[in-house]
DNA sequence: ACAATACGTCAGCTTTGTTGACATTCCAAG
DNA sequence: CTTGGAATGTCAACAAAGCTGACGTATTGT
């Protein structure tokens, strides 16, 4: 123990050690891994990527948002999520739509199609999310929470607060 | 509010609802993104990926690690992994030692200067997380640190309790 | 009229994962 | 001592998903 620290750190800060640090580093990278598990078996099955997945999950979030604005939420270029997305309205699971104002935008749309396919990839990461939940206990989700949303960066941040509170 | 919750559910399982589990679910999402990207941008420089940085982070914390052994800590094939590590003791930052008993086996250790890069990625990682931590306090991160042991898989979990206390 | 914006697309490249096939080396069991 | 299997390495081919750069079109705002 005591891993050189200075010795006025006091016990207060003993969770800002090196190695406390390094635990959690560690635990987010095999959490993520589980995390992706259970998704990725489905989509694997329809020759589907992760990819997908995070389109088809913030187009239900936010259903008619533009190109411009999931490609700001998802942070990749426009090329990668055209691919992408070319596949899914190809596919019939989303529908783009010209914009009514602006006729430059197109709005986005989960299809009945693409609403199944989502409800059956969040169920099975809800499923595994829930037992985490439910195996750590009501303030270990808040403390996790807490971790996590002082990790983002600014504009991830912003994305994820915008969408946080919009169904309470 | 109460999204067709049964009322028996009680206030208890609030957290347990689909509304709290997806912005948990967001929130994974947005932090990971968060958790690479400084490390992402040193390895940019040198032109490495994420792949060398987990290699490089596991042989830090496992010397002597065999190959077999790192690719069940990795979870990738033999040939993906192959080909990172290739690069990196091409490159003089890792060393492969034949074993002593089984000569069959390689033994990995970083060089001085892999444990060079192995510090300024995880300085640049731990920054992060420290100001996380900081920012959320104690109690968050033990609930952070029990939920994402939660969501591992179960050889994911193995992997990491057996580096957990490795020092302590 | 003109510049800027939103979107789509083509071409080409990179990283990192995958399978499958095959050679080498070596340990251990018969 | 031989042989089967394990650990490793390598070749080839491929896919997913990111990137840059360039270009075209429609639309909007100045």
């Amino acid at each position: 123990m005591n891993d050189g620290m200075h010795p006025q750190m006091g016990q207060s800060l003993l969770f800002l050690t090196d190695e406390q640090l390094r635990k959690g580093i560690e635990a987010m990278f095999f959490a993520y891994r589980g995390f992706t598990a259970d998704p990725d078996r489905i989509l694997a099955e329809k020759s589907y990527g992760r990819a997908h997945h995070r389109a088809i999950h913030f187009i239900h979030r936010n259903p008619g948002t533009t190109v411009n604005n999931l490609l700001s939420i998802l942070g990749v270029t426009k090329q990668s999520l055209n691919r992408v997305l070319r596949t899914l309205i190809e596919d019939g699971l989303v529908a783009s739509t010209v914009g009514k104002q602006d006729k430059r935008e197109r709005h986005l749309h989960l299809t009945s199609d693409g609403a199944e396919l989502e409800r059956a990839l969040s169920d099975a990461q809800r499923d595994r999310m829930r037992a985490a939940y439910r195996a750590a206990g009501p303030d270990a989700v808040i403390g996790f929470r807490q971790v996590l949303e002082a990790m983002m960066d600014e504009d991830a941040r912003r994305h994820y607060e915008a969408m946080k509170d919009r169904t309470e």
